[in-house]
DNA sequence: TTGTATATGTTATAACATAACATTATACCA
DNA sequence: TGGTATAATGTTATGTTATAACATATACAA
């Protein structure tokens, strides 16, 4: 039989609403720094502005709503720069897009290559948060193959509502 | 034990590439016009000309593209009429949405109310295929019940290489 | 320090989508 | 049949997301 030594239940646990988000984004921050100096990739000042401002909470984010918080104080930032830094990051594994809402999140489990890009999204509190289920994706590549299909990437999105949000009556 | 009596196997199969596809589009013309006589919806001109620009192939096609087929005989059709015709052939289960792509579909299997809407997108010839496994669906479920969600609405978009394409050596 | 690769700046535009209001067509009932 | 409500379409304008192309600047290694 198979060992089973999990810390907690809470690896895959959805965002609380009061958690104490600044350890998330220390965190996040702190592992960007590492990916990228193992990979010895950049994190230049306005890749870590992006990721910072991608990591305010839980909620994905437009890229110009990224744009428009780095030019609050007056900057000249363009679209550009942003997008380019995004890119960055979707490349070193640092955020990831959600092609349901044309919106770039935070990725929770950076260094684990999971690459499995499957996401829960509430449609209360719009807090997304990764799934990334072992039979989930096993389910899929099943599926698939027995197309006769090969796979090169998968996008999983699921809109609903979060444990903490309760389904309109 | 269950009964299984299929009259072919291949009603999940990709669409191959010398298929009679006059056959596929007539088929979809014809089970939409009985779901909105069903439903008591209107088929108009302009929904009807969408549903067999999008019905041309099965790649899927972007709202401008329908846009300038239709006016490609000098036609003089704003963007808004094709996006009206989208949205009503995708409340009727006619059509789907590729958020990977954003570009439309005609739907494979309308009527049986699979609201599914799992794809298989190849890499090389762009063909999309409704996945719809069942398996898949049972452990999409329960993966995301076990994380105390509520599904309204799910994507899954698989991209690739097709039966009939192979990957880049 | 100088060359090369990488990153950023800048301008313009492409691609996708909807808001708001006017007009026309259709259905349905009195 | 004619009036009226509803549905559909026309029209104009604009919002939102994303990339192309070329110029400049910065980092790093030889």
């Amino acid at each position: 039989m198979a060992t089973r030594t999990h810390k907690h239940t809470d690896t895959h646990a959805f965002p609380k609403p009061g958690h104490n988000h600044d350890r998330c984004t220390a965190d996040a921050l702190k592992k960007a720094a590492a990916v990228c100096a193992q990979r010895k990739t950049r994190l230049t000042d306005i890749r870590r502005e992006v990721l910072e401002l991608v990591w305010k909470s839980h909620v994905p984010v437009g890229a110009y709503d990224i744009l428009s918080q780095l030019n609050s104080g007056g900057g000249r930032t363009a679209p550009m720069a942003v997008y380019r830094a995004l890119e960055f990051l979707l490349e070193n594994g640092l955020v990831h897009r959600l092609a349901s809402l044309n919106a770039f999140i935070g990725c929770a489990h950076i260094g684990k290559d999971h690459h499995a890009a499957q996401f829960l999204i509430c449609r209360v509190c719009e807090t997304a948060a990764e799934l990334d289920s072992a039979p989930l994706t096993r389910a899929l590549t099943q599926a698939v193959a027995e197309r006769g299909f090969t796979i090169d990437s998968q996008i999983v999105e699921i809109s609903g509502f979060c444990p903490h949000c309760s389904p309109p009556t």
